[in-house]
RNA sequence: GGAGGGGUGGUCGAGUGGUUAAAGGCACCAGACUGUAAAUCUGGCCGCGAGAGCGUACAUUGGUUCGAAUCCAAUCCCCUCCA
């Protein structure tokens, strides 16, 4: 689309969120109507923290109510229960309902740091599809809703075609999740006039056929907007470390650690990443990505701060960069490395370098220390450790007593005497 | 219900009685080079142990054997074809 005439669909193109959408036009239009758009997103309770991979979604509801929409925020809370098939994974051990309302709790508190909750027009608000899932009745459904859904094309979905298809099977159960996220849909447009779907490129075909199903079963129009996939500049799924994936949650990631996250962004990817996750005007982007060389180190450091802000706060983001400039460009440490406290009794009867690293939790096990040994990685104060055995010393406390323990360049953490 | 095939480390995928902690790819980690980047090259990649080594591990359980991921039995799960 040339020239949206509404600030939604400009600013989601623009900044690269759109990787399809139905009725593109129409929805440009609606999008600059008098009437607020209503769209949601809906996002499981598996876990007791998002990460990164769910922040574009959570980013599409921010640029929804930033450009005067209502965002509703659906918890799987239903769901859930059920399992989303198109996780590939084993399927998981189902989770209880008090698990489930748990992770619910803590999730919500990183949206309510990307949007503002309330009863206005265009505030969030967050429901949860167990409401109504849990007291569906069969019948009533199969008759509502089931009757609108033809196998013959149900099997034509790309979703569903691969899944049936030599290698692979689908249960009756996967069969329906298309339902009942359709369903959903409907559940929302009815309850509170919701007329738009945002999700990632898989989430295409659930998503449409709850569109079809708002039509056909209420004449209502409603629209479909799918977000690319996010994958580095090398190709590989945004988000992976040696750490496993990147909280949201601070209990689970901390700021500084977040910050480093974005903070080692590849260079072809920092222009791309300012746009979808941080409200930084598109012409400031553009002088910043323009950087060449080093330069552009200072434009990851703009992209730092402006995701931990936007999710951990101001405090937390300058906290996190002080570590990093003290750590990093100075050499020393910064308050804000990861920390552990050792007391004076476990420092005499002897507490070996391998054993410190272990317990400052830079690397897993004692072999791994061994081996980083062996690779010169491990350094404390800055000088490799080449003996195996090495204990810590006391005299290797500085004044403030406290020791800086090193993996590689990167990874970096404080002893401290207790 | 019948016939056949299969379940291997984070992942994909070799391996069909000892030389196998298990080829190779990917992912990941570290070193070199740099800019806390990428690419490239090098090394590493179950745990414990300074090391020799030890312990665990090839769906689960039991068995055969001096010795099993490899053979046998039962169980669970998956695939293909037939009914």
């Amino acid at each position: 689309m040339n020239n949206p005439k509404s600030e939604l669909i400009q600013v989601l193109t623009q900044r690269g969120y759109l990787y399809q959408s139905t009725d593109l036009d129409e929805l440009d239009t609606a999008a600059n109507g008098q009437k607020p758009l209503v769209g949601y997103i809906g996002f499981d309770c598996t876990a007791s923290s998002l990460h990164v991979g769910s922040l574009v979604q959570i980013m599409l509801l921010r640029r929804l109510q930033q450009a005067g929409h209502k965002p509703i925020v659906l918890m799987g809370g239903g769901t859930t229960k059920i399992g989303d098939p198109s996780d590939k994974d084993k399927s998981r051990p189902l989770l209880d309902d008090a698990r489930i309302s748990a992770n619910m709790a803590s999730i919500k508190t990183v949206f309510e740091k990307l949007l503002t909750f309330g009863d206005g027009p265009t505030d969030a608000i967050m429901v949860n599809n167990g409401d109504w899932l849990d007291k569906l009745e069969l019948i009533p459904f199969l008759r509502t809703v089931g009757r609108h859904f033809t196998i013959n094309k149900m099997i034509k979905m790309e979703s569903v075609k691969r899944r049936i298809s030599d290698e692979n099977e689908m249960t009756f159960l996967e069969f329906n999740y298309l339902l009942l996220q359709s369903y959903d849909f409907l559940e929302l447009n009815e309850r509170y006039g919701c007329n738009l779907q945002l999700g990632g490129r898989d989430q295409w075909g659930n998503m449409v056929n709850g569109k079809d199903l708002i039509r056909r079963v209420n004449g209502n129009h409603a629209y479909v907007f799918t977000s690319p996939l996010i994958t580095t500049a090398s190709g590989t799924k945004m988000g992976k470390t040696a750490e496993g994936a990147v909280w949201l949650n601070a209990d689970m990631r901390s700021p500084y650690e977040y910050w480093q996250f974005w903070r080692n962004t590849e260079d072809a990817d920092v222009g791309k990443f300012m746009r979808l996750f941080t409200d930084i005007p598109l012409d400031e982007i553009a002088g910043l990505e323009a950087l060449e060389g080093s330069e552009i180190n200072t434009a990851k450091i703009v992209l730092a701060n402006a995701c931990t802000t936007m999710l951990h706060g101001q405090e937390s983001a300058a906290k996190a960069e002080e570590t990093a400039r003290q750590t990093f460009a100075e050499g020393g440490t910064g308050d804000d490395l990861p920390t552990i406290d050792v007391t004076e009794e476990t420092l005499q009867s002897g507490l070996s370098v391998v054993q410190a690293f272990v317990l400052a939790g830079l690397v897993a096990s004692n072999g791994e220390a061994k081996r980083h040994i062996k690779a010169g990685a491990l350094k404390i104060n800055d000088a490799a450790i080449s003996d195996l055995q090495a204990q810590i010393q006391a005299g290797q406390f500085d004044a403030q007593g406290q020791i800086k323990l090193s993996v590689g360049k990167k990874k970096h953490a404080i002893v401290r005497l207790a």
